[in-house]
DNA sequence: GTGAAAGCGCTAACAG
DNA sequence: CTGTTAGCGCTTTCAC
């Protein structure tokens, strides 16, 4: 049975308002205490094992000091979007992490929970599901709890995303394709069926830079399947072996390949190796993200270094401190910049 | 300003009471209600856009369906692990998870706060900070509060303990080099400082495994900083070079390197590539862990498959659920088996 | 300097 | 079938 305050005033012979005093040391209204008393209390509760009880403060003056973090999953650099959101918010809020595992139904479900633990504000990330939006709406409109997205925004929300610039990562990449020579770039995507907004974004930004450049636009999208679907890993891997299968069917072969994200890159990497197709000699290839693994020497992705989470849970973090301070400044948005990586897995064919 | 039984109860012209147990539908001490009541109380509380506060629920009832899982990152196979977890408490707890960073000071304060939000039993993966064991030792005597422990124990405290079969990876890692006709096997291993129960485990199934063959134990130990220090990939790549400098120093060269965890042994090919070492022609590699990259056709890496986080969590959520009803058989550890992967970094070199 | 008392939102006796 | 009341642990007026 945890210790109270009323133990601690028992022990001392105080009463809890003067314990509560003396255990916060802070004294809001000035309240006044001898220096002995508190020593003596303070000596006590270390004694008793004292730890506050939360619940209790929360309950009284209705602030959990918590906010929530809903995410799919934790693949793609969580830890250091989890630090930047931390870093930001701390010491004053503490964050509590939920997985909603890529389906739009336990979004919802993470969400209630949000609410009934009293969350005071919410980052998260959407799932995609159009079901899931009335949701989101409820508990900015309704209950008026401040909500800062991540990645991607929601259609007919107005709510504050902060992202990297999609667009502008495959418009850019798209273009030092174009500049290493590549006229026939196909471009690769997963998913589309729940139209994020990321991923049209993305597409957006291959077919802007084709169009300014008078080429052709060559676009495979694959995967109808919803996200939970996708993620998986051999399912990626058939992703990637039924683009590389179209590919060799072509009578003019693209020259380059950019994909949707790194993973679905190393899947290609992979199927090319075993169909004895060289990168990149002859097929140049480019990924999105610049995951962990894309640095290393026998991988040596090119790709689009558009995902960096720490910033990105900064900034996240930032906004919806201010909207936690009254600033509503609800459509302020953020946009990351983001960085092509020319590594190996790219080859210029100038002149060829 | 949120909904509360209150002003339900008002709108509807009856008592909290009813409201409370209309709202819930379960009746406890069989109370009965008119259908005709609960239903308008259901209508009003959803039109108000009620949500329960859980604060007030658990202070009255001193219980918060919550229990904290503590890891100190995020890096490998967090997500199975949660997911294993989840799958075992839900619905009837929650999990509030925290990170430390591989920071033992921060694994002390990140178990306050689980205490201040009153989590009822606790999952964690030590750091191995000595510092910390007396919090551990607090948590669990002191305020009686179960905890589990995820893949290394603590020294000195007998708390139950869920972990991959650390010993017999590397005595089976070993025994099948061996068996590949390897005599010259190198074990190298990171952080040894903070003495990780895991990690001692894993060098006493190596020395086992060479005892056993009559064979001489060559151990590499390097990176004697703590965690903090070695998880940063700049540093493991520092500690791929050296291992691999001194081995390059050798006049008789071990045929087969066995390392720690499988980023190490990526770190380790990324240095063998730079360096013109040819794996497994040169040298036959063995990592422990079988992370997603292990299995890339460009990777293929033979490893051990060690840490099997979906069970691992599986049963650390059954644990614990069983020390929360009350069976206290505190001292029932776990230990999951597991499987050395032959890939394409390691060759037999029999009748060589 | 210190204490008594009210109340946060909810549940569970105990009465009607 | 429904209402009254007390109380979970804590903070905060207000009074001494």
């Amino acid at each position: 049975m945890p210790v109270t305050l009323k133990e601690i005033a028992q022990h001392a012979g105080v009463s809890t308002t003067t314990v509560s005093f003396a255990l916060r040391d802070k004294r809001p209204s000035e309240r006044p205490l001898a220096v002995e008393t508190v020593l003596r209390i303070q000596k006590i509760a270390h004694q008793l094992g004292y730890r506050p009880n939360n619940l209790a403060k929360s309950l009284l003056n209705n602030q959990t000091n918590t906010i929530g973090v809903l995410l799919s999953n934790l693949s793609f650099g969580a830890e250091e979007l989890l630090e930047g959101i931390k870093g930001v918010i701390a010491p004053e809020y503490s964050s509590l992490l939920s997985l909603y595992n890529s389906e739009g139904q336990n979004e919802r479900v993470r969400m209630d929970i949000f609410m009934q633990q009293r969350v005071e504000g919410i980052i998260a990330a959407f799932s995609g599901d159009p079901a899931s939006i009335p949701y989101y709406q409820d508990l900015t409109e309704k209950y008026g709890i401040p909500i800062v997205l991540i990645d991607r925004g929601i259609p007919g929300l107005d709510l504050p995303v902060v992202r990297s610039d999609h667009l502008a990562s495959t418009y850019e990449g798209t273009r030092t394709l174009q500049r290493l020579g590549h006229k026939r770039i196909q471009y690769a995507s997963v998913s589309m069926s729940r139209g994020l907004e990321s991923t049209c974004l993305r597409l957006q930004g291959y077919c802007d830079a084709m169009k300014d450049a008078g080429l052709e636009q060559e676009i495979r999208i694959t995967g109808e399947k919803d996200f939970k679907e996708w993620v998986r890993m051999d399912n990626l891997r058939q992703v990637a072996r039924s683009i590389l299968d179209a590919w060799l069917m072509e009578k003019q072969r693209a020259t380059a390949l950019f994909v949707d994200n790194d993973w679905l890159a190393y899947e290609i990497i992979q199927e090319c190796m075993i169909s004895g197709i060289k990168i990149p000699q002859d097929l140049s290839l480019m990924g999105i993200g610049d995951y962990a693994f894309s640095g290393f020497t026998f991988v040596a992705l090119s790709t689009v270094s558009a995902q960096k989470q720490g910033p990105m849970g900064k900034e996240a973090g930032e906004l919806l401190l201010s909207m936690l301070n009254g600033q509503r400044q609800s459509s302020r948005n953020v946009i990351l910049p983001i960085e092509v990586k020319l590594r190996s897995t790219t080859r210029s064919i100038i002149g060829q």
